[in-house]
DNA sequence: ATTGAAATATGTTCGTA
DNA sequence: TACGAACATATTTCAAT
């Protein structure tokens, strides 16, 4: 496996089976070898050597969590105090659920995250309860997703 | 297909199998199946119910974006004038390959986008040259994420 | 909802070009 | 790299419980 670091060159071919994959992980190889017109057994041949490479880095099932009743996304800029390791910060952060995403930031706060909820009650009590418990954490800003209009990777 | 409003219910089972396979979209049903101890054809049937249910939004490749040379992170607070409709914003933003989450938000910004470039110069360029660019963008803030220590989908 | 079995399709390896 | 053939597995459907 290459360093992750290492940056790698793909042809047309690879792009091509990358944005079948990344539309839909369980497309058959077939299917696809079908549709570009070379063997299966290149395509294999072909994600080994993408795989080893690290730009794969796995696949996933996405879940819709609207239908599990989770309807409101928030992002949350958290100043720690000075006195509060990162670390120790998002090891806290961790063991929350309801965060999905953690960024250590450059600007105002010292860390970004994006939290899950059922409702603005729920998104309360994470504030309050969990987030605002955390040792080091002097203050939060709130932002709520009322809607998501792109969600996407990189263009390959 | 059910609304994607309707929340439902998951047993036990369905949560085992959707965590296999958030995990890897490509593992195998049959080996799934042994390891629960229910047959293949049960668990195919569960997937098309779940599936029906609008729970299953569909699977994907997961991509390393950095072994192509993408490695800074930003988010991106954008104020609107008044008179700019945000779906026109929208639709401007989808243009821009770079952006890779677009929200309408709460708070002080109109909208939250999260890009992805390949350092800060290509940052700098999709700031200046693209987004602010755009009619009606009257000022952004910058939040570069220096490190993403979390990155998950909601626990089943 | 679950099963096993049958039919079909796919994944994987390997020798060769 | 790519191919095709051979073999091993997986997916899908279905009748029965």
């Amino acid at each position: 496996m290459k360093s992750s670091n290492t940056t790698i060159k793909i042809d047309g071919i690879d792009k091509k089976i990358l944005r079948y994959l990344m539309d839909d992980a369980r497309k058959p190889i077939l299917e696809i070898a079908r549709n570009i017109g070379i063997s299966g057994a290149a395509i294999h041949q072909r994600l080994r050597k993408l795989e080893s490479s690290g730009l794969i880095a796995g696949s996933k099932f996405v879940v819709n969590p609207r239908v599990l009743g989770y309807s409101t996304m928030a992002y949350i800029g958290i100043y720690l105090d000075r006195a509060m390791s990162n670390p120790k910060a998002v090891k806290a952060l961790e063991k929350i659920p309801e965060v999905l995403e953690c960024h250590y930031t450059t600007g105002n706060w010292s860390i970004l995250i994006k939290v899950l909820c059922k409702d603005n009650e729920h998104l309360m009590h994470v504030l309050n309860k969990k987030i605002q418990q955390i040792e080091g954490v002097s203050r939060t800003e709130t932002f709520i997703s009322l809607n998501q209009q792109i969600d996407r990777q990189i263009e390959i």
